[in-house]
DNA sequence: TGTACATCAGTGAACGCGCGTTCACTGATGTAC
DNA sequence: TGTACATCAGTGAACGCGCGTTCACTGATGTAC
């Protein structure tokens, strides 16, 4: 069988990958051990090495995947409306932004916890936020004082309010559903920003 | 000089607490080892342990300190309009924040930073901000449908928006005085929950 | 006040644990002829 | 198709670095008489 030996490497490859994101959810990633997700995989530790040269690697190869996942669905969307004065467009945003943070939200936990520590992470997660934070500012031109300002001020109240809930699943949001959530957040932002 | 025994060692713990919270801005707390904390206060690595079990004790006295502080400054000011419907309301509580998370800002991210790796702290940061989301959600009830969920977006807002300001220094927010900061929360909170 | 001893803060070299990383080895798969 | 050799994924014990923590020692301060 050619081609069978690339087969069982990519195999536990995608093992390691799916280990390791089963144990950053329950540890977290600062706190997981190479030897941790081996051990969750079922390989010996040495094999680790022969797919990444660390758990960096190994995170900035769960954020490919991410990437490409999002660029996906991106692509199967139709186009939005670009007026984000409208409740609707707004809430079309809030919900993109949710439910791209609930299915990816171990991923970007894990980003979080290595931004932390190391500053190239921190460098990376801010690029990867960058554009749609502009995307937004340039939306808010005209609306708001300080597009930029306010572009940043409504980015943090969606992801730690995302966070809150959907991490830390905060006592203060039990029984708070996915469509509540959003609606929440929509009438904060749309209110907020149009004083309606 | 009797007494003077103390004094030196009061003197060398407040030296480790001085230099642990310069070493903590710069490096982060996370990335800070005993060492860098006894180098930074030139003292002997093993002086450490005659004043702290670990990093971890040094944090929850930083936090004692910070929560002796506020203690003073909040007896020093007069109580505040309980109706948190009006403009002027929320700008207080919004300025009380932004306050107190610049003015503690160091301690805050580390207790943020030892909360993703300790449970401990974790439960500690969530005890400490509890009683003022609590009393959030009193002040929201019957203004806003949800009233813990809407506190908890809130202070989600009002935190993060504090963090990416002061401590990761948006470029977005550049050249935003302490007052505009305040300003924009204020008016996001107010339009947001009063829709006006 | 002076002397002898006890106590304590501070020192820094050394110890040892935890964990990342290596590497000689195994067995299976691929290749050459 | 068969044989001999090469290559590769995986193994896990062992190595070694980094750093937290200890501890015998020093010199200064406090106490007893």
């Amino acid at each position: 069988m050619p081609g069978s030996r690339k087969a069982k490497a990519a195999e536990t490859e995608a093992a390691l990958k799916a280990a390791a994101t089963r144990v950053f959810e329950r540890a977290g990633y600062l706190n997981t051990k190479i030897t941790d997700i081996t051990a969750e995989a079922g390989r010996a530790a040495g094999s680790f090495y022969n797919h990444f040269r660390g758990k960096e690697e190994l995170l900035e190869s769960l954020l490919a995947d991410m990437l490409a996942a999002s660029d996906q669905a991106v692509e199967a969307d139709p186009a939005h409306d670009p007026d984000l004065g409208g409740r609707d467009a707004i809430r079309w945003h809030v919900e993109q932004y949710w439910r791209f943070f609930r299915d990816h939200r171990v991923v970007m936990i894990a980003l979080h916890q290595a931004s932390l520590v190391d500053q190239r992470f921190a460098d990376r997660l801010s690029a990867l936020l960058e554009p749609d934070l502009r995307h937004l500012a340039d939306h808010l031109r005209g609306t708001a004082q300080r597009p930029e300002a306010t572009a940043l001020a409504l980015s943090s109240l969606w992801h730690q309010f995302a966070y809150a809930v959907l991490v830390e699943r905060s006592p203060l949001a039990e029984g708070l559903a996915d469509e509540q959530a959003i609606d929440l957040l929509t009438d904060l932002t749309h209110r907020g920003l149009n004083g309606k």
